[in-house]
DNA sequence: GCTAGCTTGTTTGGGATCAAATAAAATGGA
DNA sequence: TCCATTTTATTTGATCCCAAACAAGCTAGC
């Protein structure tokens, strides 16, 4: 077994054999997991064609894309578009912006709010970068018809749906009354 | 527009203001863009129900699940199964070590080698941390039929196959010649 | 006004992440 | 037997990442 990778099939077989003894959701394991080395694999082919030539990361990308669709918004609502917390794009806000990318603005109204905005050099960088980042978009799914595409692209938009409309709830059912424990990580209050 | 979460609907609209120049591949730049919201969104909710009480990261698990699969294994054969870098691994079988979940071993013939394995602890956690995680991979999957799950399932491993099979060729043409910048972090030659 | 409570963005702490550099061990050819 | 090459795992440095704590500002109710 040693030397050589592992097929489809053999690990299956193996999932089987360790897993007989357990009633488990075959089909819906499948799917998570092949979500994720999906998603890592491709994150890692655009971060190594696409992206590494312009110095982005996958994150700062993302963060440049939604603003360079949605023009001028809200941190708290970048983050949410992009997928991360609003801690993390305080820290990827401040890379873009030293590279003047990305400028932050003062809310007219409302002192606690900022307002980000792409530069028209960050402009100048996307209408470059993109067209050359969505050919490797293409490269990825070569395999896929452009309606398997979209089947694979509304099943994959029904679990985030399902995560968002009753995810939360889920999560509180589990624990019962009872309180997570802390990440390990994180804050500390202060004694 | 302030205030609200976006539509899919508005997002494809300003898409489609934006990029109206632009020749585009739609129907995968669609499932690229899914996939990484559904990874992302799957992968919080499972450390948030199924790990968090037992105090594991979504990495951590992945490695932990791959020695339960396949019992003892050399630690490049890990991280590939588990898809992280091999330097990453080197960390999560420390925290793991630490732990007494994951035993690591010389390999009897290789002084260069090290084999990874998990504890009867370790067994012990799996045994009764599986039945809930995968629980919790049902419950995302809730609106997909079994069927459902297998066609996207399959979907993602032709993605997964077209990378595997093509996608360091396919970065090598794109460089032609020209050497890759190197990433902007990661260790420095000594002077 | 004042102030308690809410809503923002930022900081913090611990870990995860990668790629390149390095160390250590095995291998092969002279 | 050497020693250069190859093949391992580990270390390193910069960045990403989250959640919880925090600070700053807004808003109701008095």
């Amino acid at each position: 077994m040693s030397g050589r990778r592992r097929s489809i099939a053999e690990t299956e077989q193996a999932v089987q054999e360790r897993l007989g003894g357990f009633e488990l959701q075959r089909e819906q394991m499948a799917a998570v997991a092949n979500i994720h080395r999906a998603a890592a694999a491709v994150r890692q082919h655009l971060e190594n064609s696409a992206l590494r030539p312009h110095d982005l990361t996958w994150t700062g990308f993302v963060v440049l894309w939604v603003l360079w669709i949605w023009g001028e918004a809200e941190t708290w609502s970048v983050a949410e578009e992009a997928g991360i917390s609003k801690g993390t794009l305080t820290g990827i806000a401040r890379t873009l912006e030293s590279r003047h990318l990305v400028a932050r603005a003062p809310h007219p109204e409302d002192g606690r709010r900022v307002l980000l905005s792409i530069t028209p050099e960050g402009e100048e960088l996307m209408e470059r970068l993109f067209p050359a980042f969505n050919a490797e978009e293409a490269f990825v799914a070569t395999p896929l018809s452009a309606e398997e595409c979209l089947r694979l692209a509304n099943g994959l938009r029904a679990i985030v749906a399902q995560l968002e409309e009753h995810g939360e709830e889920r999560r509180r059912q589990l624990l019962d009354g009872r309180d997570l424990a802390p990440r390990r990580s994180g804050r500390r209050s202060r004694p």
